[in-house]
DNA sequence: ACCCAGAATGAATGAATATTCATTCTTCAT
DNA sequence: ATGAAGAATGAATATTCATTCATTCTGGGT
């Protein structure tokens, strides 16, 4: 597909009109985000260029260094917004009080986890792309664990909550929370790397297996 | 590591001397190869270049593309090589007659995984590096997805050979080795990205614990 | 209606980088 | 010892890319 069909409605139109168009900084902040986010699931991280991410959000080369201060900064922004977007969905599902029920707020958690949204191959590129950059860059570690720590201390939270509610003795939510995440970020990997080994059905599965052999009272 | 075992006398007063070496074609491939794994390792893949490895070799820079024909064939050969590294060190354990107690080839296996070479994180570094281009490199998923299969059906057939040694019910031996698989790798990404939050030690003991659920009579 | 603050543009710049290839050097068969 | 085969070198080339900034344009305030 080309630059055209994953623009926007709005850059279309200034490209055939050629009119510019002047928004609010967070407006077009959010724009070339989301262009880079594009750009990396379909080229890869080490491809993107800046250039190739204000076409893809219909605007001059200059824009992206008027908002970000450099690439390098849009990159870091862009980290950000999906690790965010990511971790606030699940702690909006594990600390909202609409579903009562354990169990049920486990499967919504699982649902978000491996369903639609996060698992559409460009959220999962884009993640992976950073991952791979990590181990050389400490300011992606420091974004991706920041945000990481609470979720995972929402979950603990959540484990020790069920292991309470349904009286499972010699299970440790520490560990098991840290396995489940684990598992979690290993099957987004395989749906990412071998899809045609791992279908979404079969990781969701997977990951269900799991949490019921932890908590056989409230899966299933 | 492996190239300072194999340094004779007369290597390291070339080094010293600067005198021009001439090595076996396969020797010279496996030393850049070697270089650009600690390069990627240390710099991120996308800021590898090619004077960058040939330096770290020791070497001029038409030497890469005297011995790979390019840059993206070197790294192409990069990933091929570390990829059947890690998967020829799992079939081994799993095939191998050494070890005829199930339970303890399992033991072995996470050892394997776990343990000092394979998480070493230059290595870890790179398949991550790699896994983060693979959404938009078909040619990456294709090496890794070629070999992960064998891995895979081995892991499988190991699974099942405990389930029915152990009589174990209601147990799939595909679906335990997925989750697994999956665990492991999730495993290794949270070693890389947040060590701080997730040690040697403690992802030994989760993954174990994934184990000993499945099969209570086989560990610990 | 008209200004102008500042948003947006894109040609120009300079730095970085992959790749080439004429030349130099090593090795070894003779 | 000698020459040939080809391995290794690295200066040169051509390309690609991030960043700059003089200029153009827009929309709101008067």
């Amino acid at each position: 597909m080309t630059e055209a069909s994953s623009a926007t409605p709005e850059a279309l139109a200034d490209a055939q009109t050629k009119r510019r168009q002047i928004l609010p900084k967070a407006e077009r902040r959010q724009q070339l985000i989301d262009a880079t986010i594009r750009c990396i699931a379909q080229h890869g991280l080490s491809a993107v260029t800046m250039q190739m991410v204000t076409r893809d959000a219909g605007l001059s080369v200059g824009i992206a260094n008027l908002h970000f201060e450099s690439k390098d900064n849009l990159l870091k922004e862009t980290l950000r917004y999906v690790a965010e977007e990511y971790h606030n969905g699940q702690i909006d599902i594990m600390e909202g009080a609409e579903i009562p029920d354990l169990g049920e707020r486990l499967d919504a958690l699982l649902d978000f986890q491996l369903g639609r949204g996060v698992t559409q191959r460009q959220k999962m590129s884009v993640w992976f792309a950073y991952y791979g950059e990590a181990g050389a860059r400490p300011v992606y570690q420091k974004i991706v664990s920041t945000v990481d720590k609470l979720a995972a201390q929402k979950l603990e939270t959540l484990f020790a909550s069920i292991i309470s509610d349904g009286g499972y003795q010699g299970v440790d939510a520490r560990e098991l929370a840290t396995g489940y995440s684990a598992l979690i970020d290993g099957l987004h990997l395989g749906l990412l790397v071998t899809p045609r080994e791992l279908s979404k059905r079969r990781a969701r599965s997977v990951a269900r297996d799991f949490l019921r052999r932890a908590f056989p009272g409230h899966i299933r």
